[in-house]
DNA sequence: ATTGTATTTCGATAACAATCGAACAAGGAG
DNA sequence: CTCCTTGTTCGATTGTTATCGAAATACAAT
C-alpha cells in the first residue's frame, strides 16, 4: 500500500473521528448559523454541557484544523476554519 | 435544541464514527477503485489485518448504510451503497 | 461423510473517548 | 486588593473500539 496514501487516510479519518461526535456537530452548526464568534460558556450554556466538556470539545476541534481560535484577554473566540472544510468536506457545512 | 435536528445530528455522527477508521477508508477505496464486489478474505490478504477483524467492519460498514452486500453461498460480495454517499457526502468517493 | 473455504461470533485485552466536578490560572471590574 | 468570569487541566468513572485467535457455522466439492 502506498505510504502516502496511507498518510492521507489517517488524517481524513482523523476528521471524521473529530466529527463522530453529536456534541461537535452541533456547535459547527451554532458557529456556522450564528454567523459570529462564540466563546466556550456561550456553547455550555446552550448546549447545556459542562464547560470542561465544552474546552475539550472545542480542542478537539481545533486539533483537527476545522475551527481556528481569537484570543482577547482570557476569552477565547472560536470560529469555523472554512479552509479545512473546503478542502475535505466541500458540501458539509451547507448541509447543517 | 430542534428535537428532528438533533436526530439527524446523530446519525451523520454515525456515518462519520464508522468512517473514523482508516482501514475502512482503506477497504471503501479499495472497493470503489476495483468497480466490482470484494470479499472479506480478499481484503483481509489486501490489508494484512485478520479476517474476524474485516469481518467486524463489513458489519460496520454495512450497519452506516455505506455498503451492500450480495450473498453467494457462503461467500459475501460487498460493494458501495451509492445513495448514502449521494445524500450525505456527495464528494466524497471522488476525492479517494 | 470428510475436507476445505468463507464468514461470523466469542472472549479477552488494551487503548481511547466523553463526561463531570473540583482545582487552578489569568484577566477584568469594582 | 478582592471578587467574578472565562477557560484549562486533573482525576475518576464509565463506556466504546479495534484487534486477535479460537471456536462455531454454513456451504461446496470430492
Amino acid at each position: 500500500m502506498d505510504i502516502e496514501q496511507s498518510k492521507k487516510d489517517n488524517q481524513l479519518s482523523a476528521i471524521f473521528k473529530t466529527l463522530s461526535e453529536p456534541n461537535r456537530i452541533r456547535i459547527l452548526r451554532i458557529l456556522y448559523h450564528s454567523g459570529r464568534e462564540l466563546t466556550c460558556s456561550e456553547i455550555s450554556d446552550q448546549l447545556n454541557i459542562s464547560k470542561s466538556t465544552v474546552s475539550y470539545h472545542f480542542k478537539a476541534l481545533r486539533h483537527a484544523g476545522l475551527t481556528t481560535t481569537r484570543q482577547v484577554a482570557q476569552t477565547k473566540y472560536l470560529s469555523i476554519n472554512q479552509k479545512t472544510f473546503k478542502e475535505y468536506l466541500p458540501a458539509f457545512l451547507d448541509s447543517l
